[in-house]
DNA sequence: ATGACTTGGTTACCAAGA
């Protein structure tokens, strides 16, 4: 089975891209964030027609998550049990389903914005809600995994130069000790491979030519719990996807399991 | 390389992303 996880920043935007990546890629599950979209616009025809099931949970233009489907659909789970609210409501940052006896949580992590921002905090607490809502599948026997857009870079190798990130969000002690937490419900990181250069980074910048200068991050991350892990021949990050014009800013991290 | 990011909405500027 090969899952993978994508920020496609705009599933409207993107979806002739989507299409083309499921069937070049052969991906049977496929965790979506940012689609930037409400229910009503989903394209949940197109996405049928292509074999996919859809459990999506988006609001309009900010947020959204996704699991796409061919292997089955079930026990589909919508936002974050006992998440924190941002500003008054709970954001569409969390679906979760069991496709082909894996059990997969797609999930957007807040962004933070800047140290000590109510945004940081509420990306703390949001961090602390995943943890305790993951807790029984992670130390469970079923295949399961936390796949998206973490927010968060594991190591200073996970960026491409630590130097520049003095003070910034994403790297900081108080969010690594978070996801260290989080792995201390049983889940492992499943680290990519990168098919070039020496770094899986997973995310560059639109701006001043971030990709085409590798200056990257590795904020897309798989966590999965110890039957996952048994489980993974192969993990590694998409970057063609990342290449040409009309391309999301992320790119895609897939894993293949033999179950 | 005479260039400098992308998205959707309270649109012809703005907030947000990271």
């Amino acid at each position: 089975m090969r899952i993978a996880t994508w920020n496609i920043n705009s599933i409207s935007v993107r979806l002739p891209r989507l299409l083309a990546w499921l069937g070049s890629s052969g991906t049977d599950v496929l965790c979506l964030q940012e689609l930037k979209c409400g229910a009503e616009a989903f394209p949940a025809a197109a996405l049928r027609e292509s074999g996919y099931e859809a459990a999506v949970y988006g609001t309009g233009r900010w947020n959204g998550v996704a699991v796409l489907s061919r292997v089955g659909l079930e026990e589909v789970v919508t936002g974050l049990p006992g998440g924190p609210d941002f500003e008054g409501s709970q954001e569409p940052r969390a679906v979760t389903a069991t496709c082909g006896g894996v059990r997969v949580c797609s999930v957007y992590v807040p962004n933070g914005r800047e140290v000590g921002h109510p945004h940081f905090t509420y990306k703390l607490q949001w961090l602390r809600a995943l943890r305790e809502a993951v807790a029984g599948d992670a130390a469970g026997t079923r295949p399961f995994a936390v796949l998206g857009d973490f927010n968060v870079a594991p190591e200073d190798s996970d960026v491409w130069d630590i130097s520049l990130f003095d003070g910034a969000t994403h790297v900081t002690d108080e969010e690594r000790a978070e996801l260290a937490e989080l792995r201390g419900t049983g889940l492992s990181d499943i680290v990519p491979r990168p098919l070039k250069y020496d770094r899986p980074f997973t995310y560059w910048d639109y701006r001043q030519l971030g990709f085409p200068k590798n200056r990257g991050m590795r904020i897309d991350l798989v966590y999965g719990n110890s039957s996952f892990g048994k489980a993974v021949q192969d993990a590694y990050v998409d970057r063609e996807e990342r290449k040409g014009k009309g391309a999301s800013d992320h790119a895609p991290v897939v894993v293949d399991l033999d179950l």
